[in-house]
DNA sequence: GGCACTATGTTCGCTATCGAACATAAGTAT
DNA sequence: ATACTTATGTTCGATAGCGAACATAGTGCC
């Protein structure tokens, strides 16, 4: 990747007035952020939030018996480590980068710091822990009521909104982690998706073909989630 | 029911300071909750927020089909309607009475100002709403992972643990409602837990018997929850 | 006391997903 | 090229929960 990096490919520091913006800029810190690092264990206290531009964020909970769910997942339309302005400092998931890319991340403390002025920035935030709320119940009710079929159509979207390409690097395996499923369900999934021309697969590598035919498919929660995001965030501009 | 009432039945008001506590008080307005009453519909602008001290309350996304899910359940540990706090004044689920009981409601706009001081009733919750993440992201967890006997089991302890008595006015088709399952499958659930010795089930009466039990048999979502919500919330007594 | 209503119990076949075992193929390293 | 590793594909029986139909039994009302 040759382009150039700045922290305005965050949808939340883009949306802050230019003086916010400009108080926080000098404290954001480019990070790389590798397919499969863990930026926060369950329950270990986090030093820094992450504002991811390039990267997309999984949240995971892992059950005593390994087996694991995703809860939410953060792109660029977001922050990782809402906990640390929430006051927790800690929770019980742990955050994991799903698709390699970029963040700028900020101590702690400085978040805080910022938070407490009770200004746009803290707004946004709060507005933004909202729509995760949102995304987390509605995981919930995927998780209850729709089928597999449905519910790879909703982390592919959800997946694809925040990246820039219409490639994304994942092995079932992975995916299959994420949907806390097994990964032979994945390849059956996939595959129908695939025989449909919705999607195409090559060993860790998904090309998006036809986004109007997965959202076709796709339950009804990627739409509740997606339209509360935007009312609850208007001034991040979707792709 | 000849006990007075007082707005400290809720924990969260309870651990506010004096002060706090005093200047909230002329605002704090009982009401009572009947069964199944809906506090907010989906995408309806809230008005108050309430502060249950005996009923319970279920916050339930219904789906284009008539189908349910229950996201989460609110009691005198915590407060019905973050979403005014938060920015976004509605949310996708409905709020509705599981329990009937009372509580306190607060005018929004009386909220957001006090909110808006920065002291204690904020930081109270926000703390609160991300304990409310936590029951959220395990209820994710749960659908996708446990058995309906487990998942009956968490319900009910969940319950339990925001009623004064140990008795639940409940049918096994409102649960089914807010588990998300088949009334028959509620019956086989129940019928399990009642031959075990736990629970006794008398026609929408289902009595605790041996709270031990029942968490003996619950999967790891229940402790969770319940950890996380005290150690985020301290000073919010157990019973 | 009798009736109607509602809550609970039971059964049947059906389907999605699981769990495990194994087969193939696409990259990767030598 | 060759062998090795890893990703994907396929099959089988098992099972939890579904959907529908129907049976039984409390409870309240007249």
């Amino acid at each position: 990747m040759s382009c150039t990096h700045s922290p305005d490919q965050n949808h939340l520091l883009s949306s802050l007035p230019p003086d916010d913006y400009a108080r926080l800029l000098p404290n954001l810190e480019l990070v790389n952020m590798p397919l499969g690092e863990i930026l926060y264990e369950s329950g270990i206290q986090m030093r820094h939030v992450h504002f991811p531009t390039t990267a997309i964020v999984s949240l995971l909970y892992v059950m005593e018996d390994g087996a694991s769910a995703e809860i939410a997942v953060v792109g660029n339309e977001g922050v990782v480590g809402v906990s640390l302005f929430m006051g927790g400092e800690t929770t019980p998931s742990r955050a994991i980068v799903q698709s390699a890319g970029h963040a700028y991340r900020l101590r702690g403390q400085l978040l805080k710091d910022e938070f407490y002025r009770a200004g746009p920035l803290q707004h946004l935030l709060l507005r933004y822990t909202q729509s995760l709320l949102t995304q987390m119940a509605q995981t919930a009710v995927c998780n209850r009521h729709h089928t597999l079929d449905q519910q790879l159509c909703r982390w592919l979207l959800l997946s694809f909104d925040r990246l820039p390409a219409n490639e994304l690097i994942m092995t079932q395996e992975l995916i299959a982690n994420m949907l806390g499923v097994r990964r032979e369900g994945v390849t059956e999934a996939a595959g129908n998706l695939q025989k449909a021309g919705l999607i195409e697969y090559r060993r860790g590598h998904i090309q998006l073909l036809d986004r109007a035919g997965l959202e076709a498919r796709v339950c009804e929660c990627y739409e509740v989630v997606k339209r509360e995001s935007d009312r609850l965030l208007p001034n991040v501009i979707a792709r």
